[in-house]
DNA sequence: CTGTTAGCGCCTTCAT
DNA sequence: ATGAAGGCGCTAACAG
């Protein structure tokens, strides 16, 4: 390893010469600083973080606190974040916060052990993770009073709704996975208010939610919107096992916009999260508050994208399917 | 922040007994290390793991490279090696190496400058990515020649083809995604392998393969096996829309056993990474690199895990399917 | 414009 | 059993 000092003795001039000329600190006559960073590279030299994390008491390395890393966002999210940071030199260190609220603290724990001069944290969900005093971006829902950056999920909601009202459907199912997640109740809420009145909302969660579904739909329900792409693939199963096709019978959406979708038949319809323009504005904030500005508890909320596939149609008050049991 | 100075003049000791007792580095009496620690533990001390990497040379860092953090298998991966790693005090850092094999160089680089002690590489399909001087663990497949620990991708070909032959398949199609890739022939070969000779194979890859699909089937195949889930999910779709049903018409495979595989209808035969075990070898192995043995280029091959679920069935040697057009 | 000094926090001699 | 000193690589403050 080359070292600041072994440049300044192999050019005869003092290690802070060489520190400044490669830093550009501009105190150093021009032609010494060509001289400088022309041997240096020719030495291969690689300034030591360790040596400047030390002296600046900055590591340049943020961490990352997923509730669980098989989420199925967090590649996306990961990727995003590490090319952003990367850009801007900073490192992301990963942390597993397995689910439950005790691991989330000691991630943040072990994180900031490591020094990491900042934290991005998407929360357990229902919890509001205890905020040390390091500069810190929450990556949750706008609900949250935490919340710093998030996909707009009440919006996308929205737009989920005004399309399946504009495609004609009066009596509609909105199926949640978890009422416990801020985000899936947002999602819900989104979806109620894109509705009018005049529509028939009947909401149900879970598990026991599926197994309403088959009446639901002989009742007259033509269109099923859930809250995750995952949900939907279960219900597109779920409704097929029953002879009900999609979206022959029934319109279906799902959320998030995960590969399988467009492996699906029908592919489906779902919304979509910038996670790019997500992981661009947490950074950027986390960097302004690492540079000590004190920002408003501010709230981005990153518009969704409605994907129009197949799994969606008109409705065309045809007859009830008939139901196989 | 608490620093081992600080804790020394508050005790009225030296810096270097307080390291000693904080370390056990026995030199102090025993009721000494106990005040000590009692101090410290009340303080809040926490090392400073910067000024120990000054000082050591190492950072307890591990970094890690993905051909493409959006890789299905990354999240179920980088979640067991952070939580190995956090076990053994070490952390994870993130790279991602965009697709092509440039920016795993760069990836790479970025990594060492950060000075990470030794780096867990999933490399590019078909590159070898130029080993450093530095302690790496690859993992890739077996048949690659740098890979040190791997799911054995052949033996779980083999597991499917021994069990779609259990099934009395005698005609059967088998679908790879990505020629270029060593993981997937390795799967197509270990599936070669897994039948025996009196079997009609028949080996298609990529977009072309399924678009012969219906016409193999017509002519007699009955059992497809892919070399991924999102593939047999792409395959299930195309055949519902053909009016081929699985498993009655066909019985169909995957590979991975992704989150989505229960969600489908019917549920995917697939075979499974024993991802924990993969990263605990991973890590375990970088250790002792790093701690200086030097290793033979041993190849660690996990077995993989057969799923049975409700894709395959038994072939009853019926009447073909009829095909919609 | 350039050099010297000093110290970030830790640990490892070497002395006491 | 404990202490003093020095240095890992870097940079900020203060000379010159």
């Amino acid at each position: 390893m080359t070292t600041i000092k072994q440049i300044a003795i192999d050019m005869g001039v003092s290690a802070a010469t060489v520190s400044n000329a490669l830093t550009g600190k501009g105190r150093v006559s021009s032609d010494m600083v060509e001289r400088i960073k022309k041997r240096a590279h020719d030495l291969g030299y690689r300034p030591s973080l360790a040596g400047r994390a030390l002296r600046s008491g900055q590591t340049g390395i943020l961490g990352l606190v997923m509730p669980d890393l098989t989420n199925p966002l967090f590649p996306r999210i990961a990727q995003h974040l590490s090319l952003v940071a990367a850009d801007r030199q900073l490192g992301i260190l990963i942390a597993d916060s397995r689910g439950n609220p005790d691991e989330q603290t000691q991630a943040i724990n072990r994180l900031l052990d490591r020094g990491v001069d900042g934290l991005l944290i998407v929360p357990q969900k229902g919890t509001a993770p205890g905020l040390q005093n390091v500069p810190t971006v929450i990556i949750n829902t706008a609900s949250d009073p935490d919340n710093s950056v998030s996909a707009d999920h009440a919006g996308g909601g929205r737009m989920i709704a005004e399309h399946i009202a504009s495609l004609g459907h009066r009596h509609v199912i909105l199926l949640g996975e978890d009422r416990v997640s801020e985000v899936q109740r947002d999602r819900v809420a989104g979806m109620r208010a894109g509705f009018d009145p005049s529509i028939h909302l009947q909401e149900i969660w879970g598990e026991s939610g599926i197994d309403q579904l088959v009446s639901a739909i002989q009742n007259g329900a033509t269109a099923v919107i859930t809250t995750s792409d995952l949900l939907a693939l279960r219900v597109h199963s779920h409704l097929t096992r029953n002879g009900i096709v999609v979206p022959h019978d029934v319109s279906l959406t799902g959320f998030d916009d995960l590969p399988f979708a467009i492996a699906m038949h029908p592919t489906l319809t779902t919304v979509a999260q910038d996670v790019e323009q997500i992981a661009g504005l947490a950074i950027e904030r986390l960097i302004l508050e690492i540079q000590g500005e004190t920002l408003p508890a501010q709230n981005a909320n990153v518009a969704m994208r409605l994907v129009i596939r197949n799994s969606t149609t008109k409705q065309n008050s045809k007859t009830k399917p008939e139901i196989l049991q």
